[in-house]
DNA sequence: GTACATATTCAAGTTAACTTGAGGTCAAGG
DNA sequence: CCTTGACCTCAAGTTAACTTGAATATGTAC
């Protein structure tokens, strides 16, 4: 299998193919080659598109992936970029992991204490998290 | 101090006037009272914003925010219809936390990875986590 | 009394990450 | 030759949670 036509690559990777084009457009994937004007995919766009999808699913935004795959300079190896803003998404990681535990804490008094009215509620404004900053946004899984 | 105008509960939850105003329309903020137009907010407001920061901070929308409210004011002290909203979330929260997790290792797995190119990069698609129902969405901080 | 800050409403714009739809091309199969 | 299916482009729509802007009103300070 020499090349990939997108609805092949799509089939590979779980991508749809309208999402395959806006990663080019928005110039995450390379342009590939195009034969009478269907883009042809070297096998190569499986891994990327892998790659790709990974560091969304570790919660990283289509322009950190850009910068992450060609931002920083040339130079500078993908594990270097990779190490710095993974490890920045680690601390973020860890902020939403906090809230996620106050939450939890927050609804089970609740479902305790019976309080009747949100002026009431045992939530006490220390207990609330300061604003961290974005967290990443992503779409449903697709349909 | 008695009352609060609108500006000055912004200054208070760091929630900007807009996104009060915002919260009001879609119901999740009573109205307050008016003095010759104005909005004249009673103390208690600021709790509930930061109860509803809160909330949201954890991952929650405005629209279960809203539920979870209107719970709150209910006659019947913790309404069953609101025990089972909240054990629905808490379950969420769960699963949440859950894939806060795998994006952990994911991240981990990634900083270990040394690879240069992204050709050369050794994650497999078996690292990659699934995909489970969507991300928490939150605006980027204020500016 | 005039300037100024702050308030009001309403409509329209913003962002991310796509999807959907209209209208058109192209190669292969029957 | 005609249909079918996969592909193309480009524009517009989607959703959540707001923001921004325009036009207008109001209370306070000087």
């Amino acid at each position: 299998m020499r090349h990939l036509l997108i609805g092949e690559l799509a089939r590979r990777t779980g991508i749809r193919p309208s999402a395959l084009r806006y990663y080019e457009e928005v110039g995450i994937l390379p342009l590939p080659a195009r034969v009478s004007g269907r883009r042809c995919y070297n096998p190569d766009a499986i891994h990327r598109v892998d790659v790709l999808r990974f560091a969304q699913q570790a919660g990283f935004t289509l322009q950190e992936i850009k910068t992450l795959f060609h931002g920083f300079g040339v130079q500078t190896p993908l594990s270097a970029r990779w190490k710095s803003l993974a490890r920045g998404k680690l601390r973020e990681l860890d902020v939403l992991a906090n809230r996620v535990q106050r939450m939890r804490r927050a609804l089970e008094l609740g479902l305790k204490c019976g309080c009747v009215r949100i002026e009431d509620c045992s939530l006490s404004p220390a207990d609330i998290p300061e604003t961290n900053g974005p967290f990443p946004r992503s779409r449903r899984a697709r349909s």
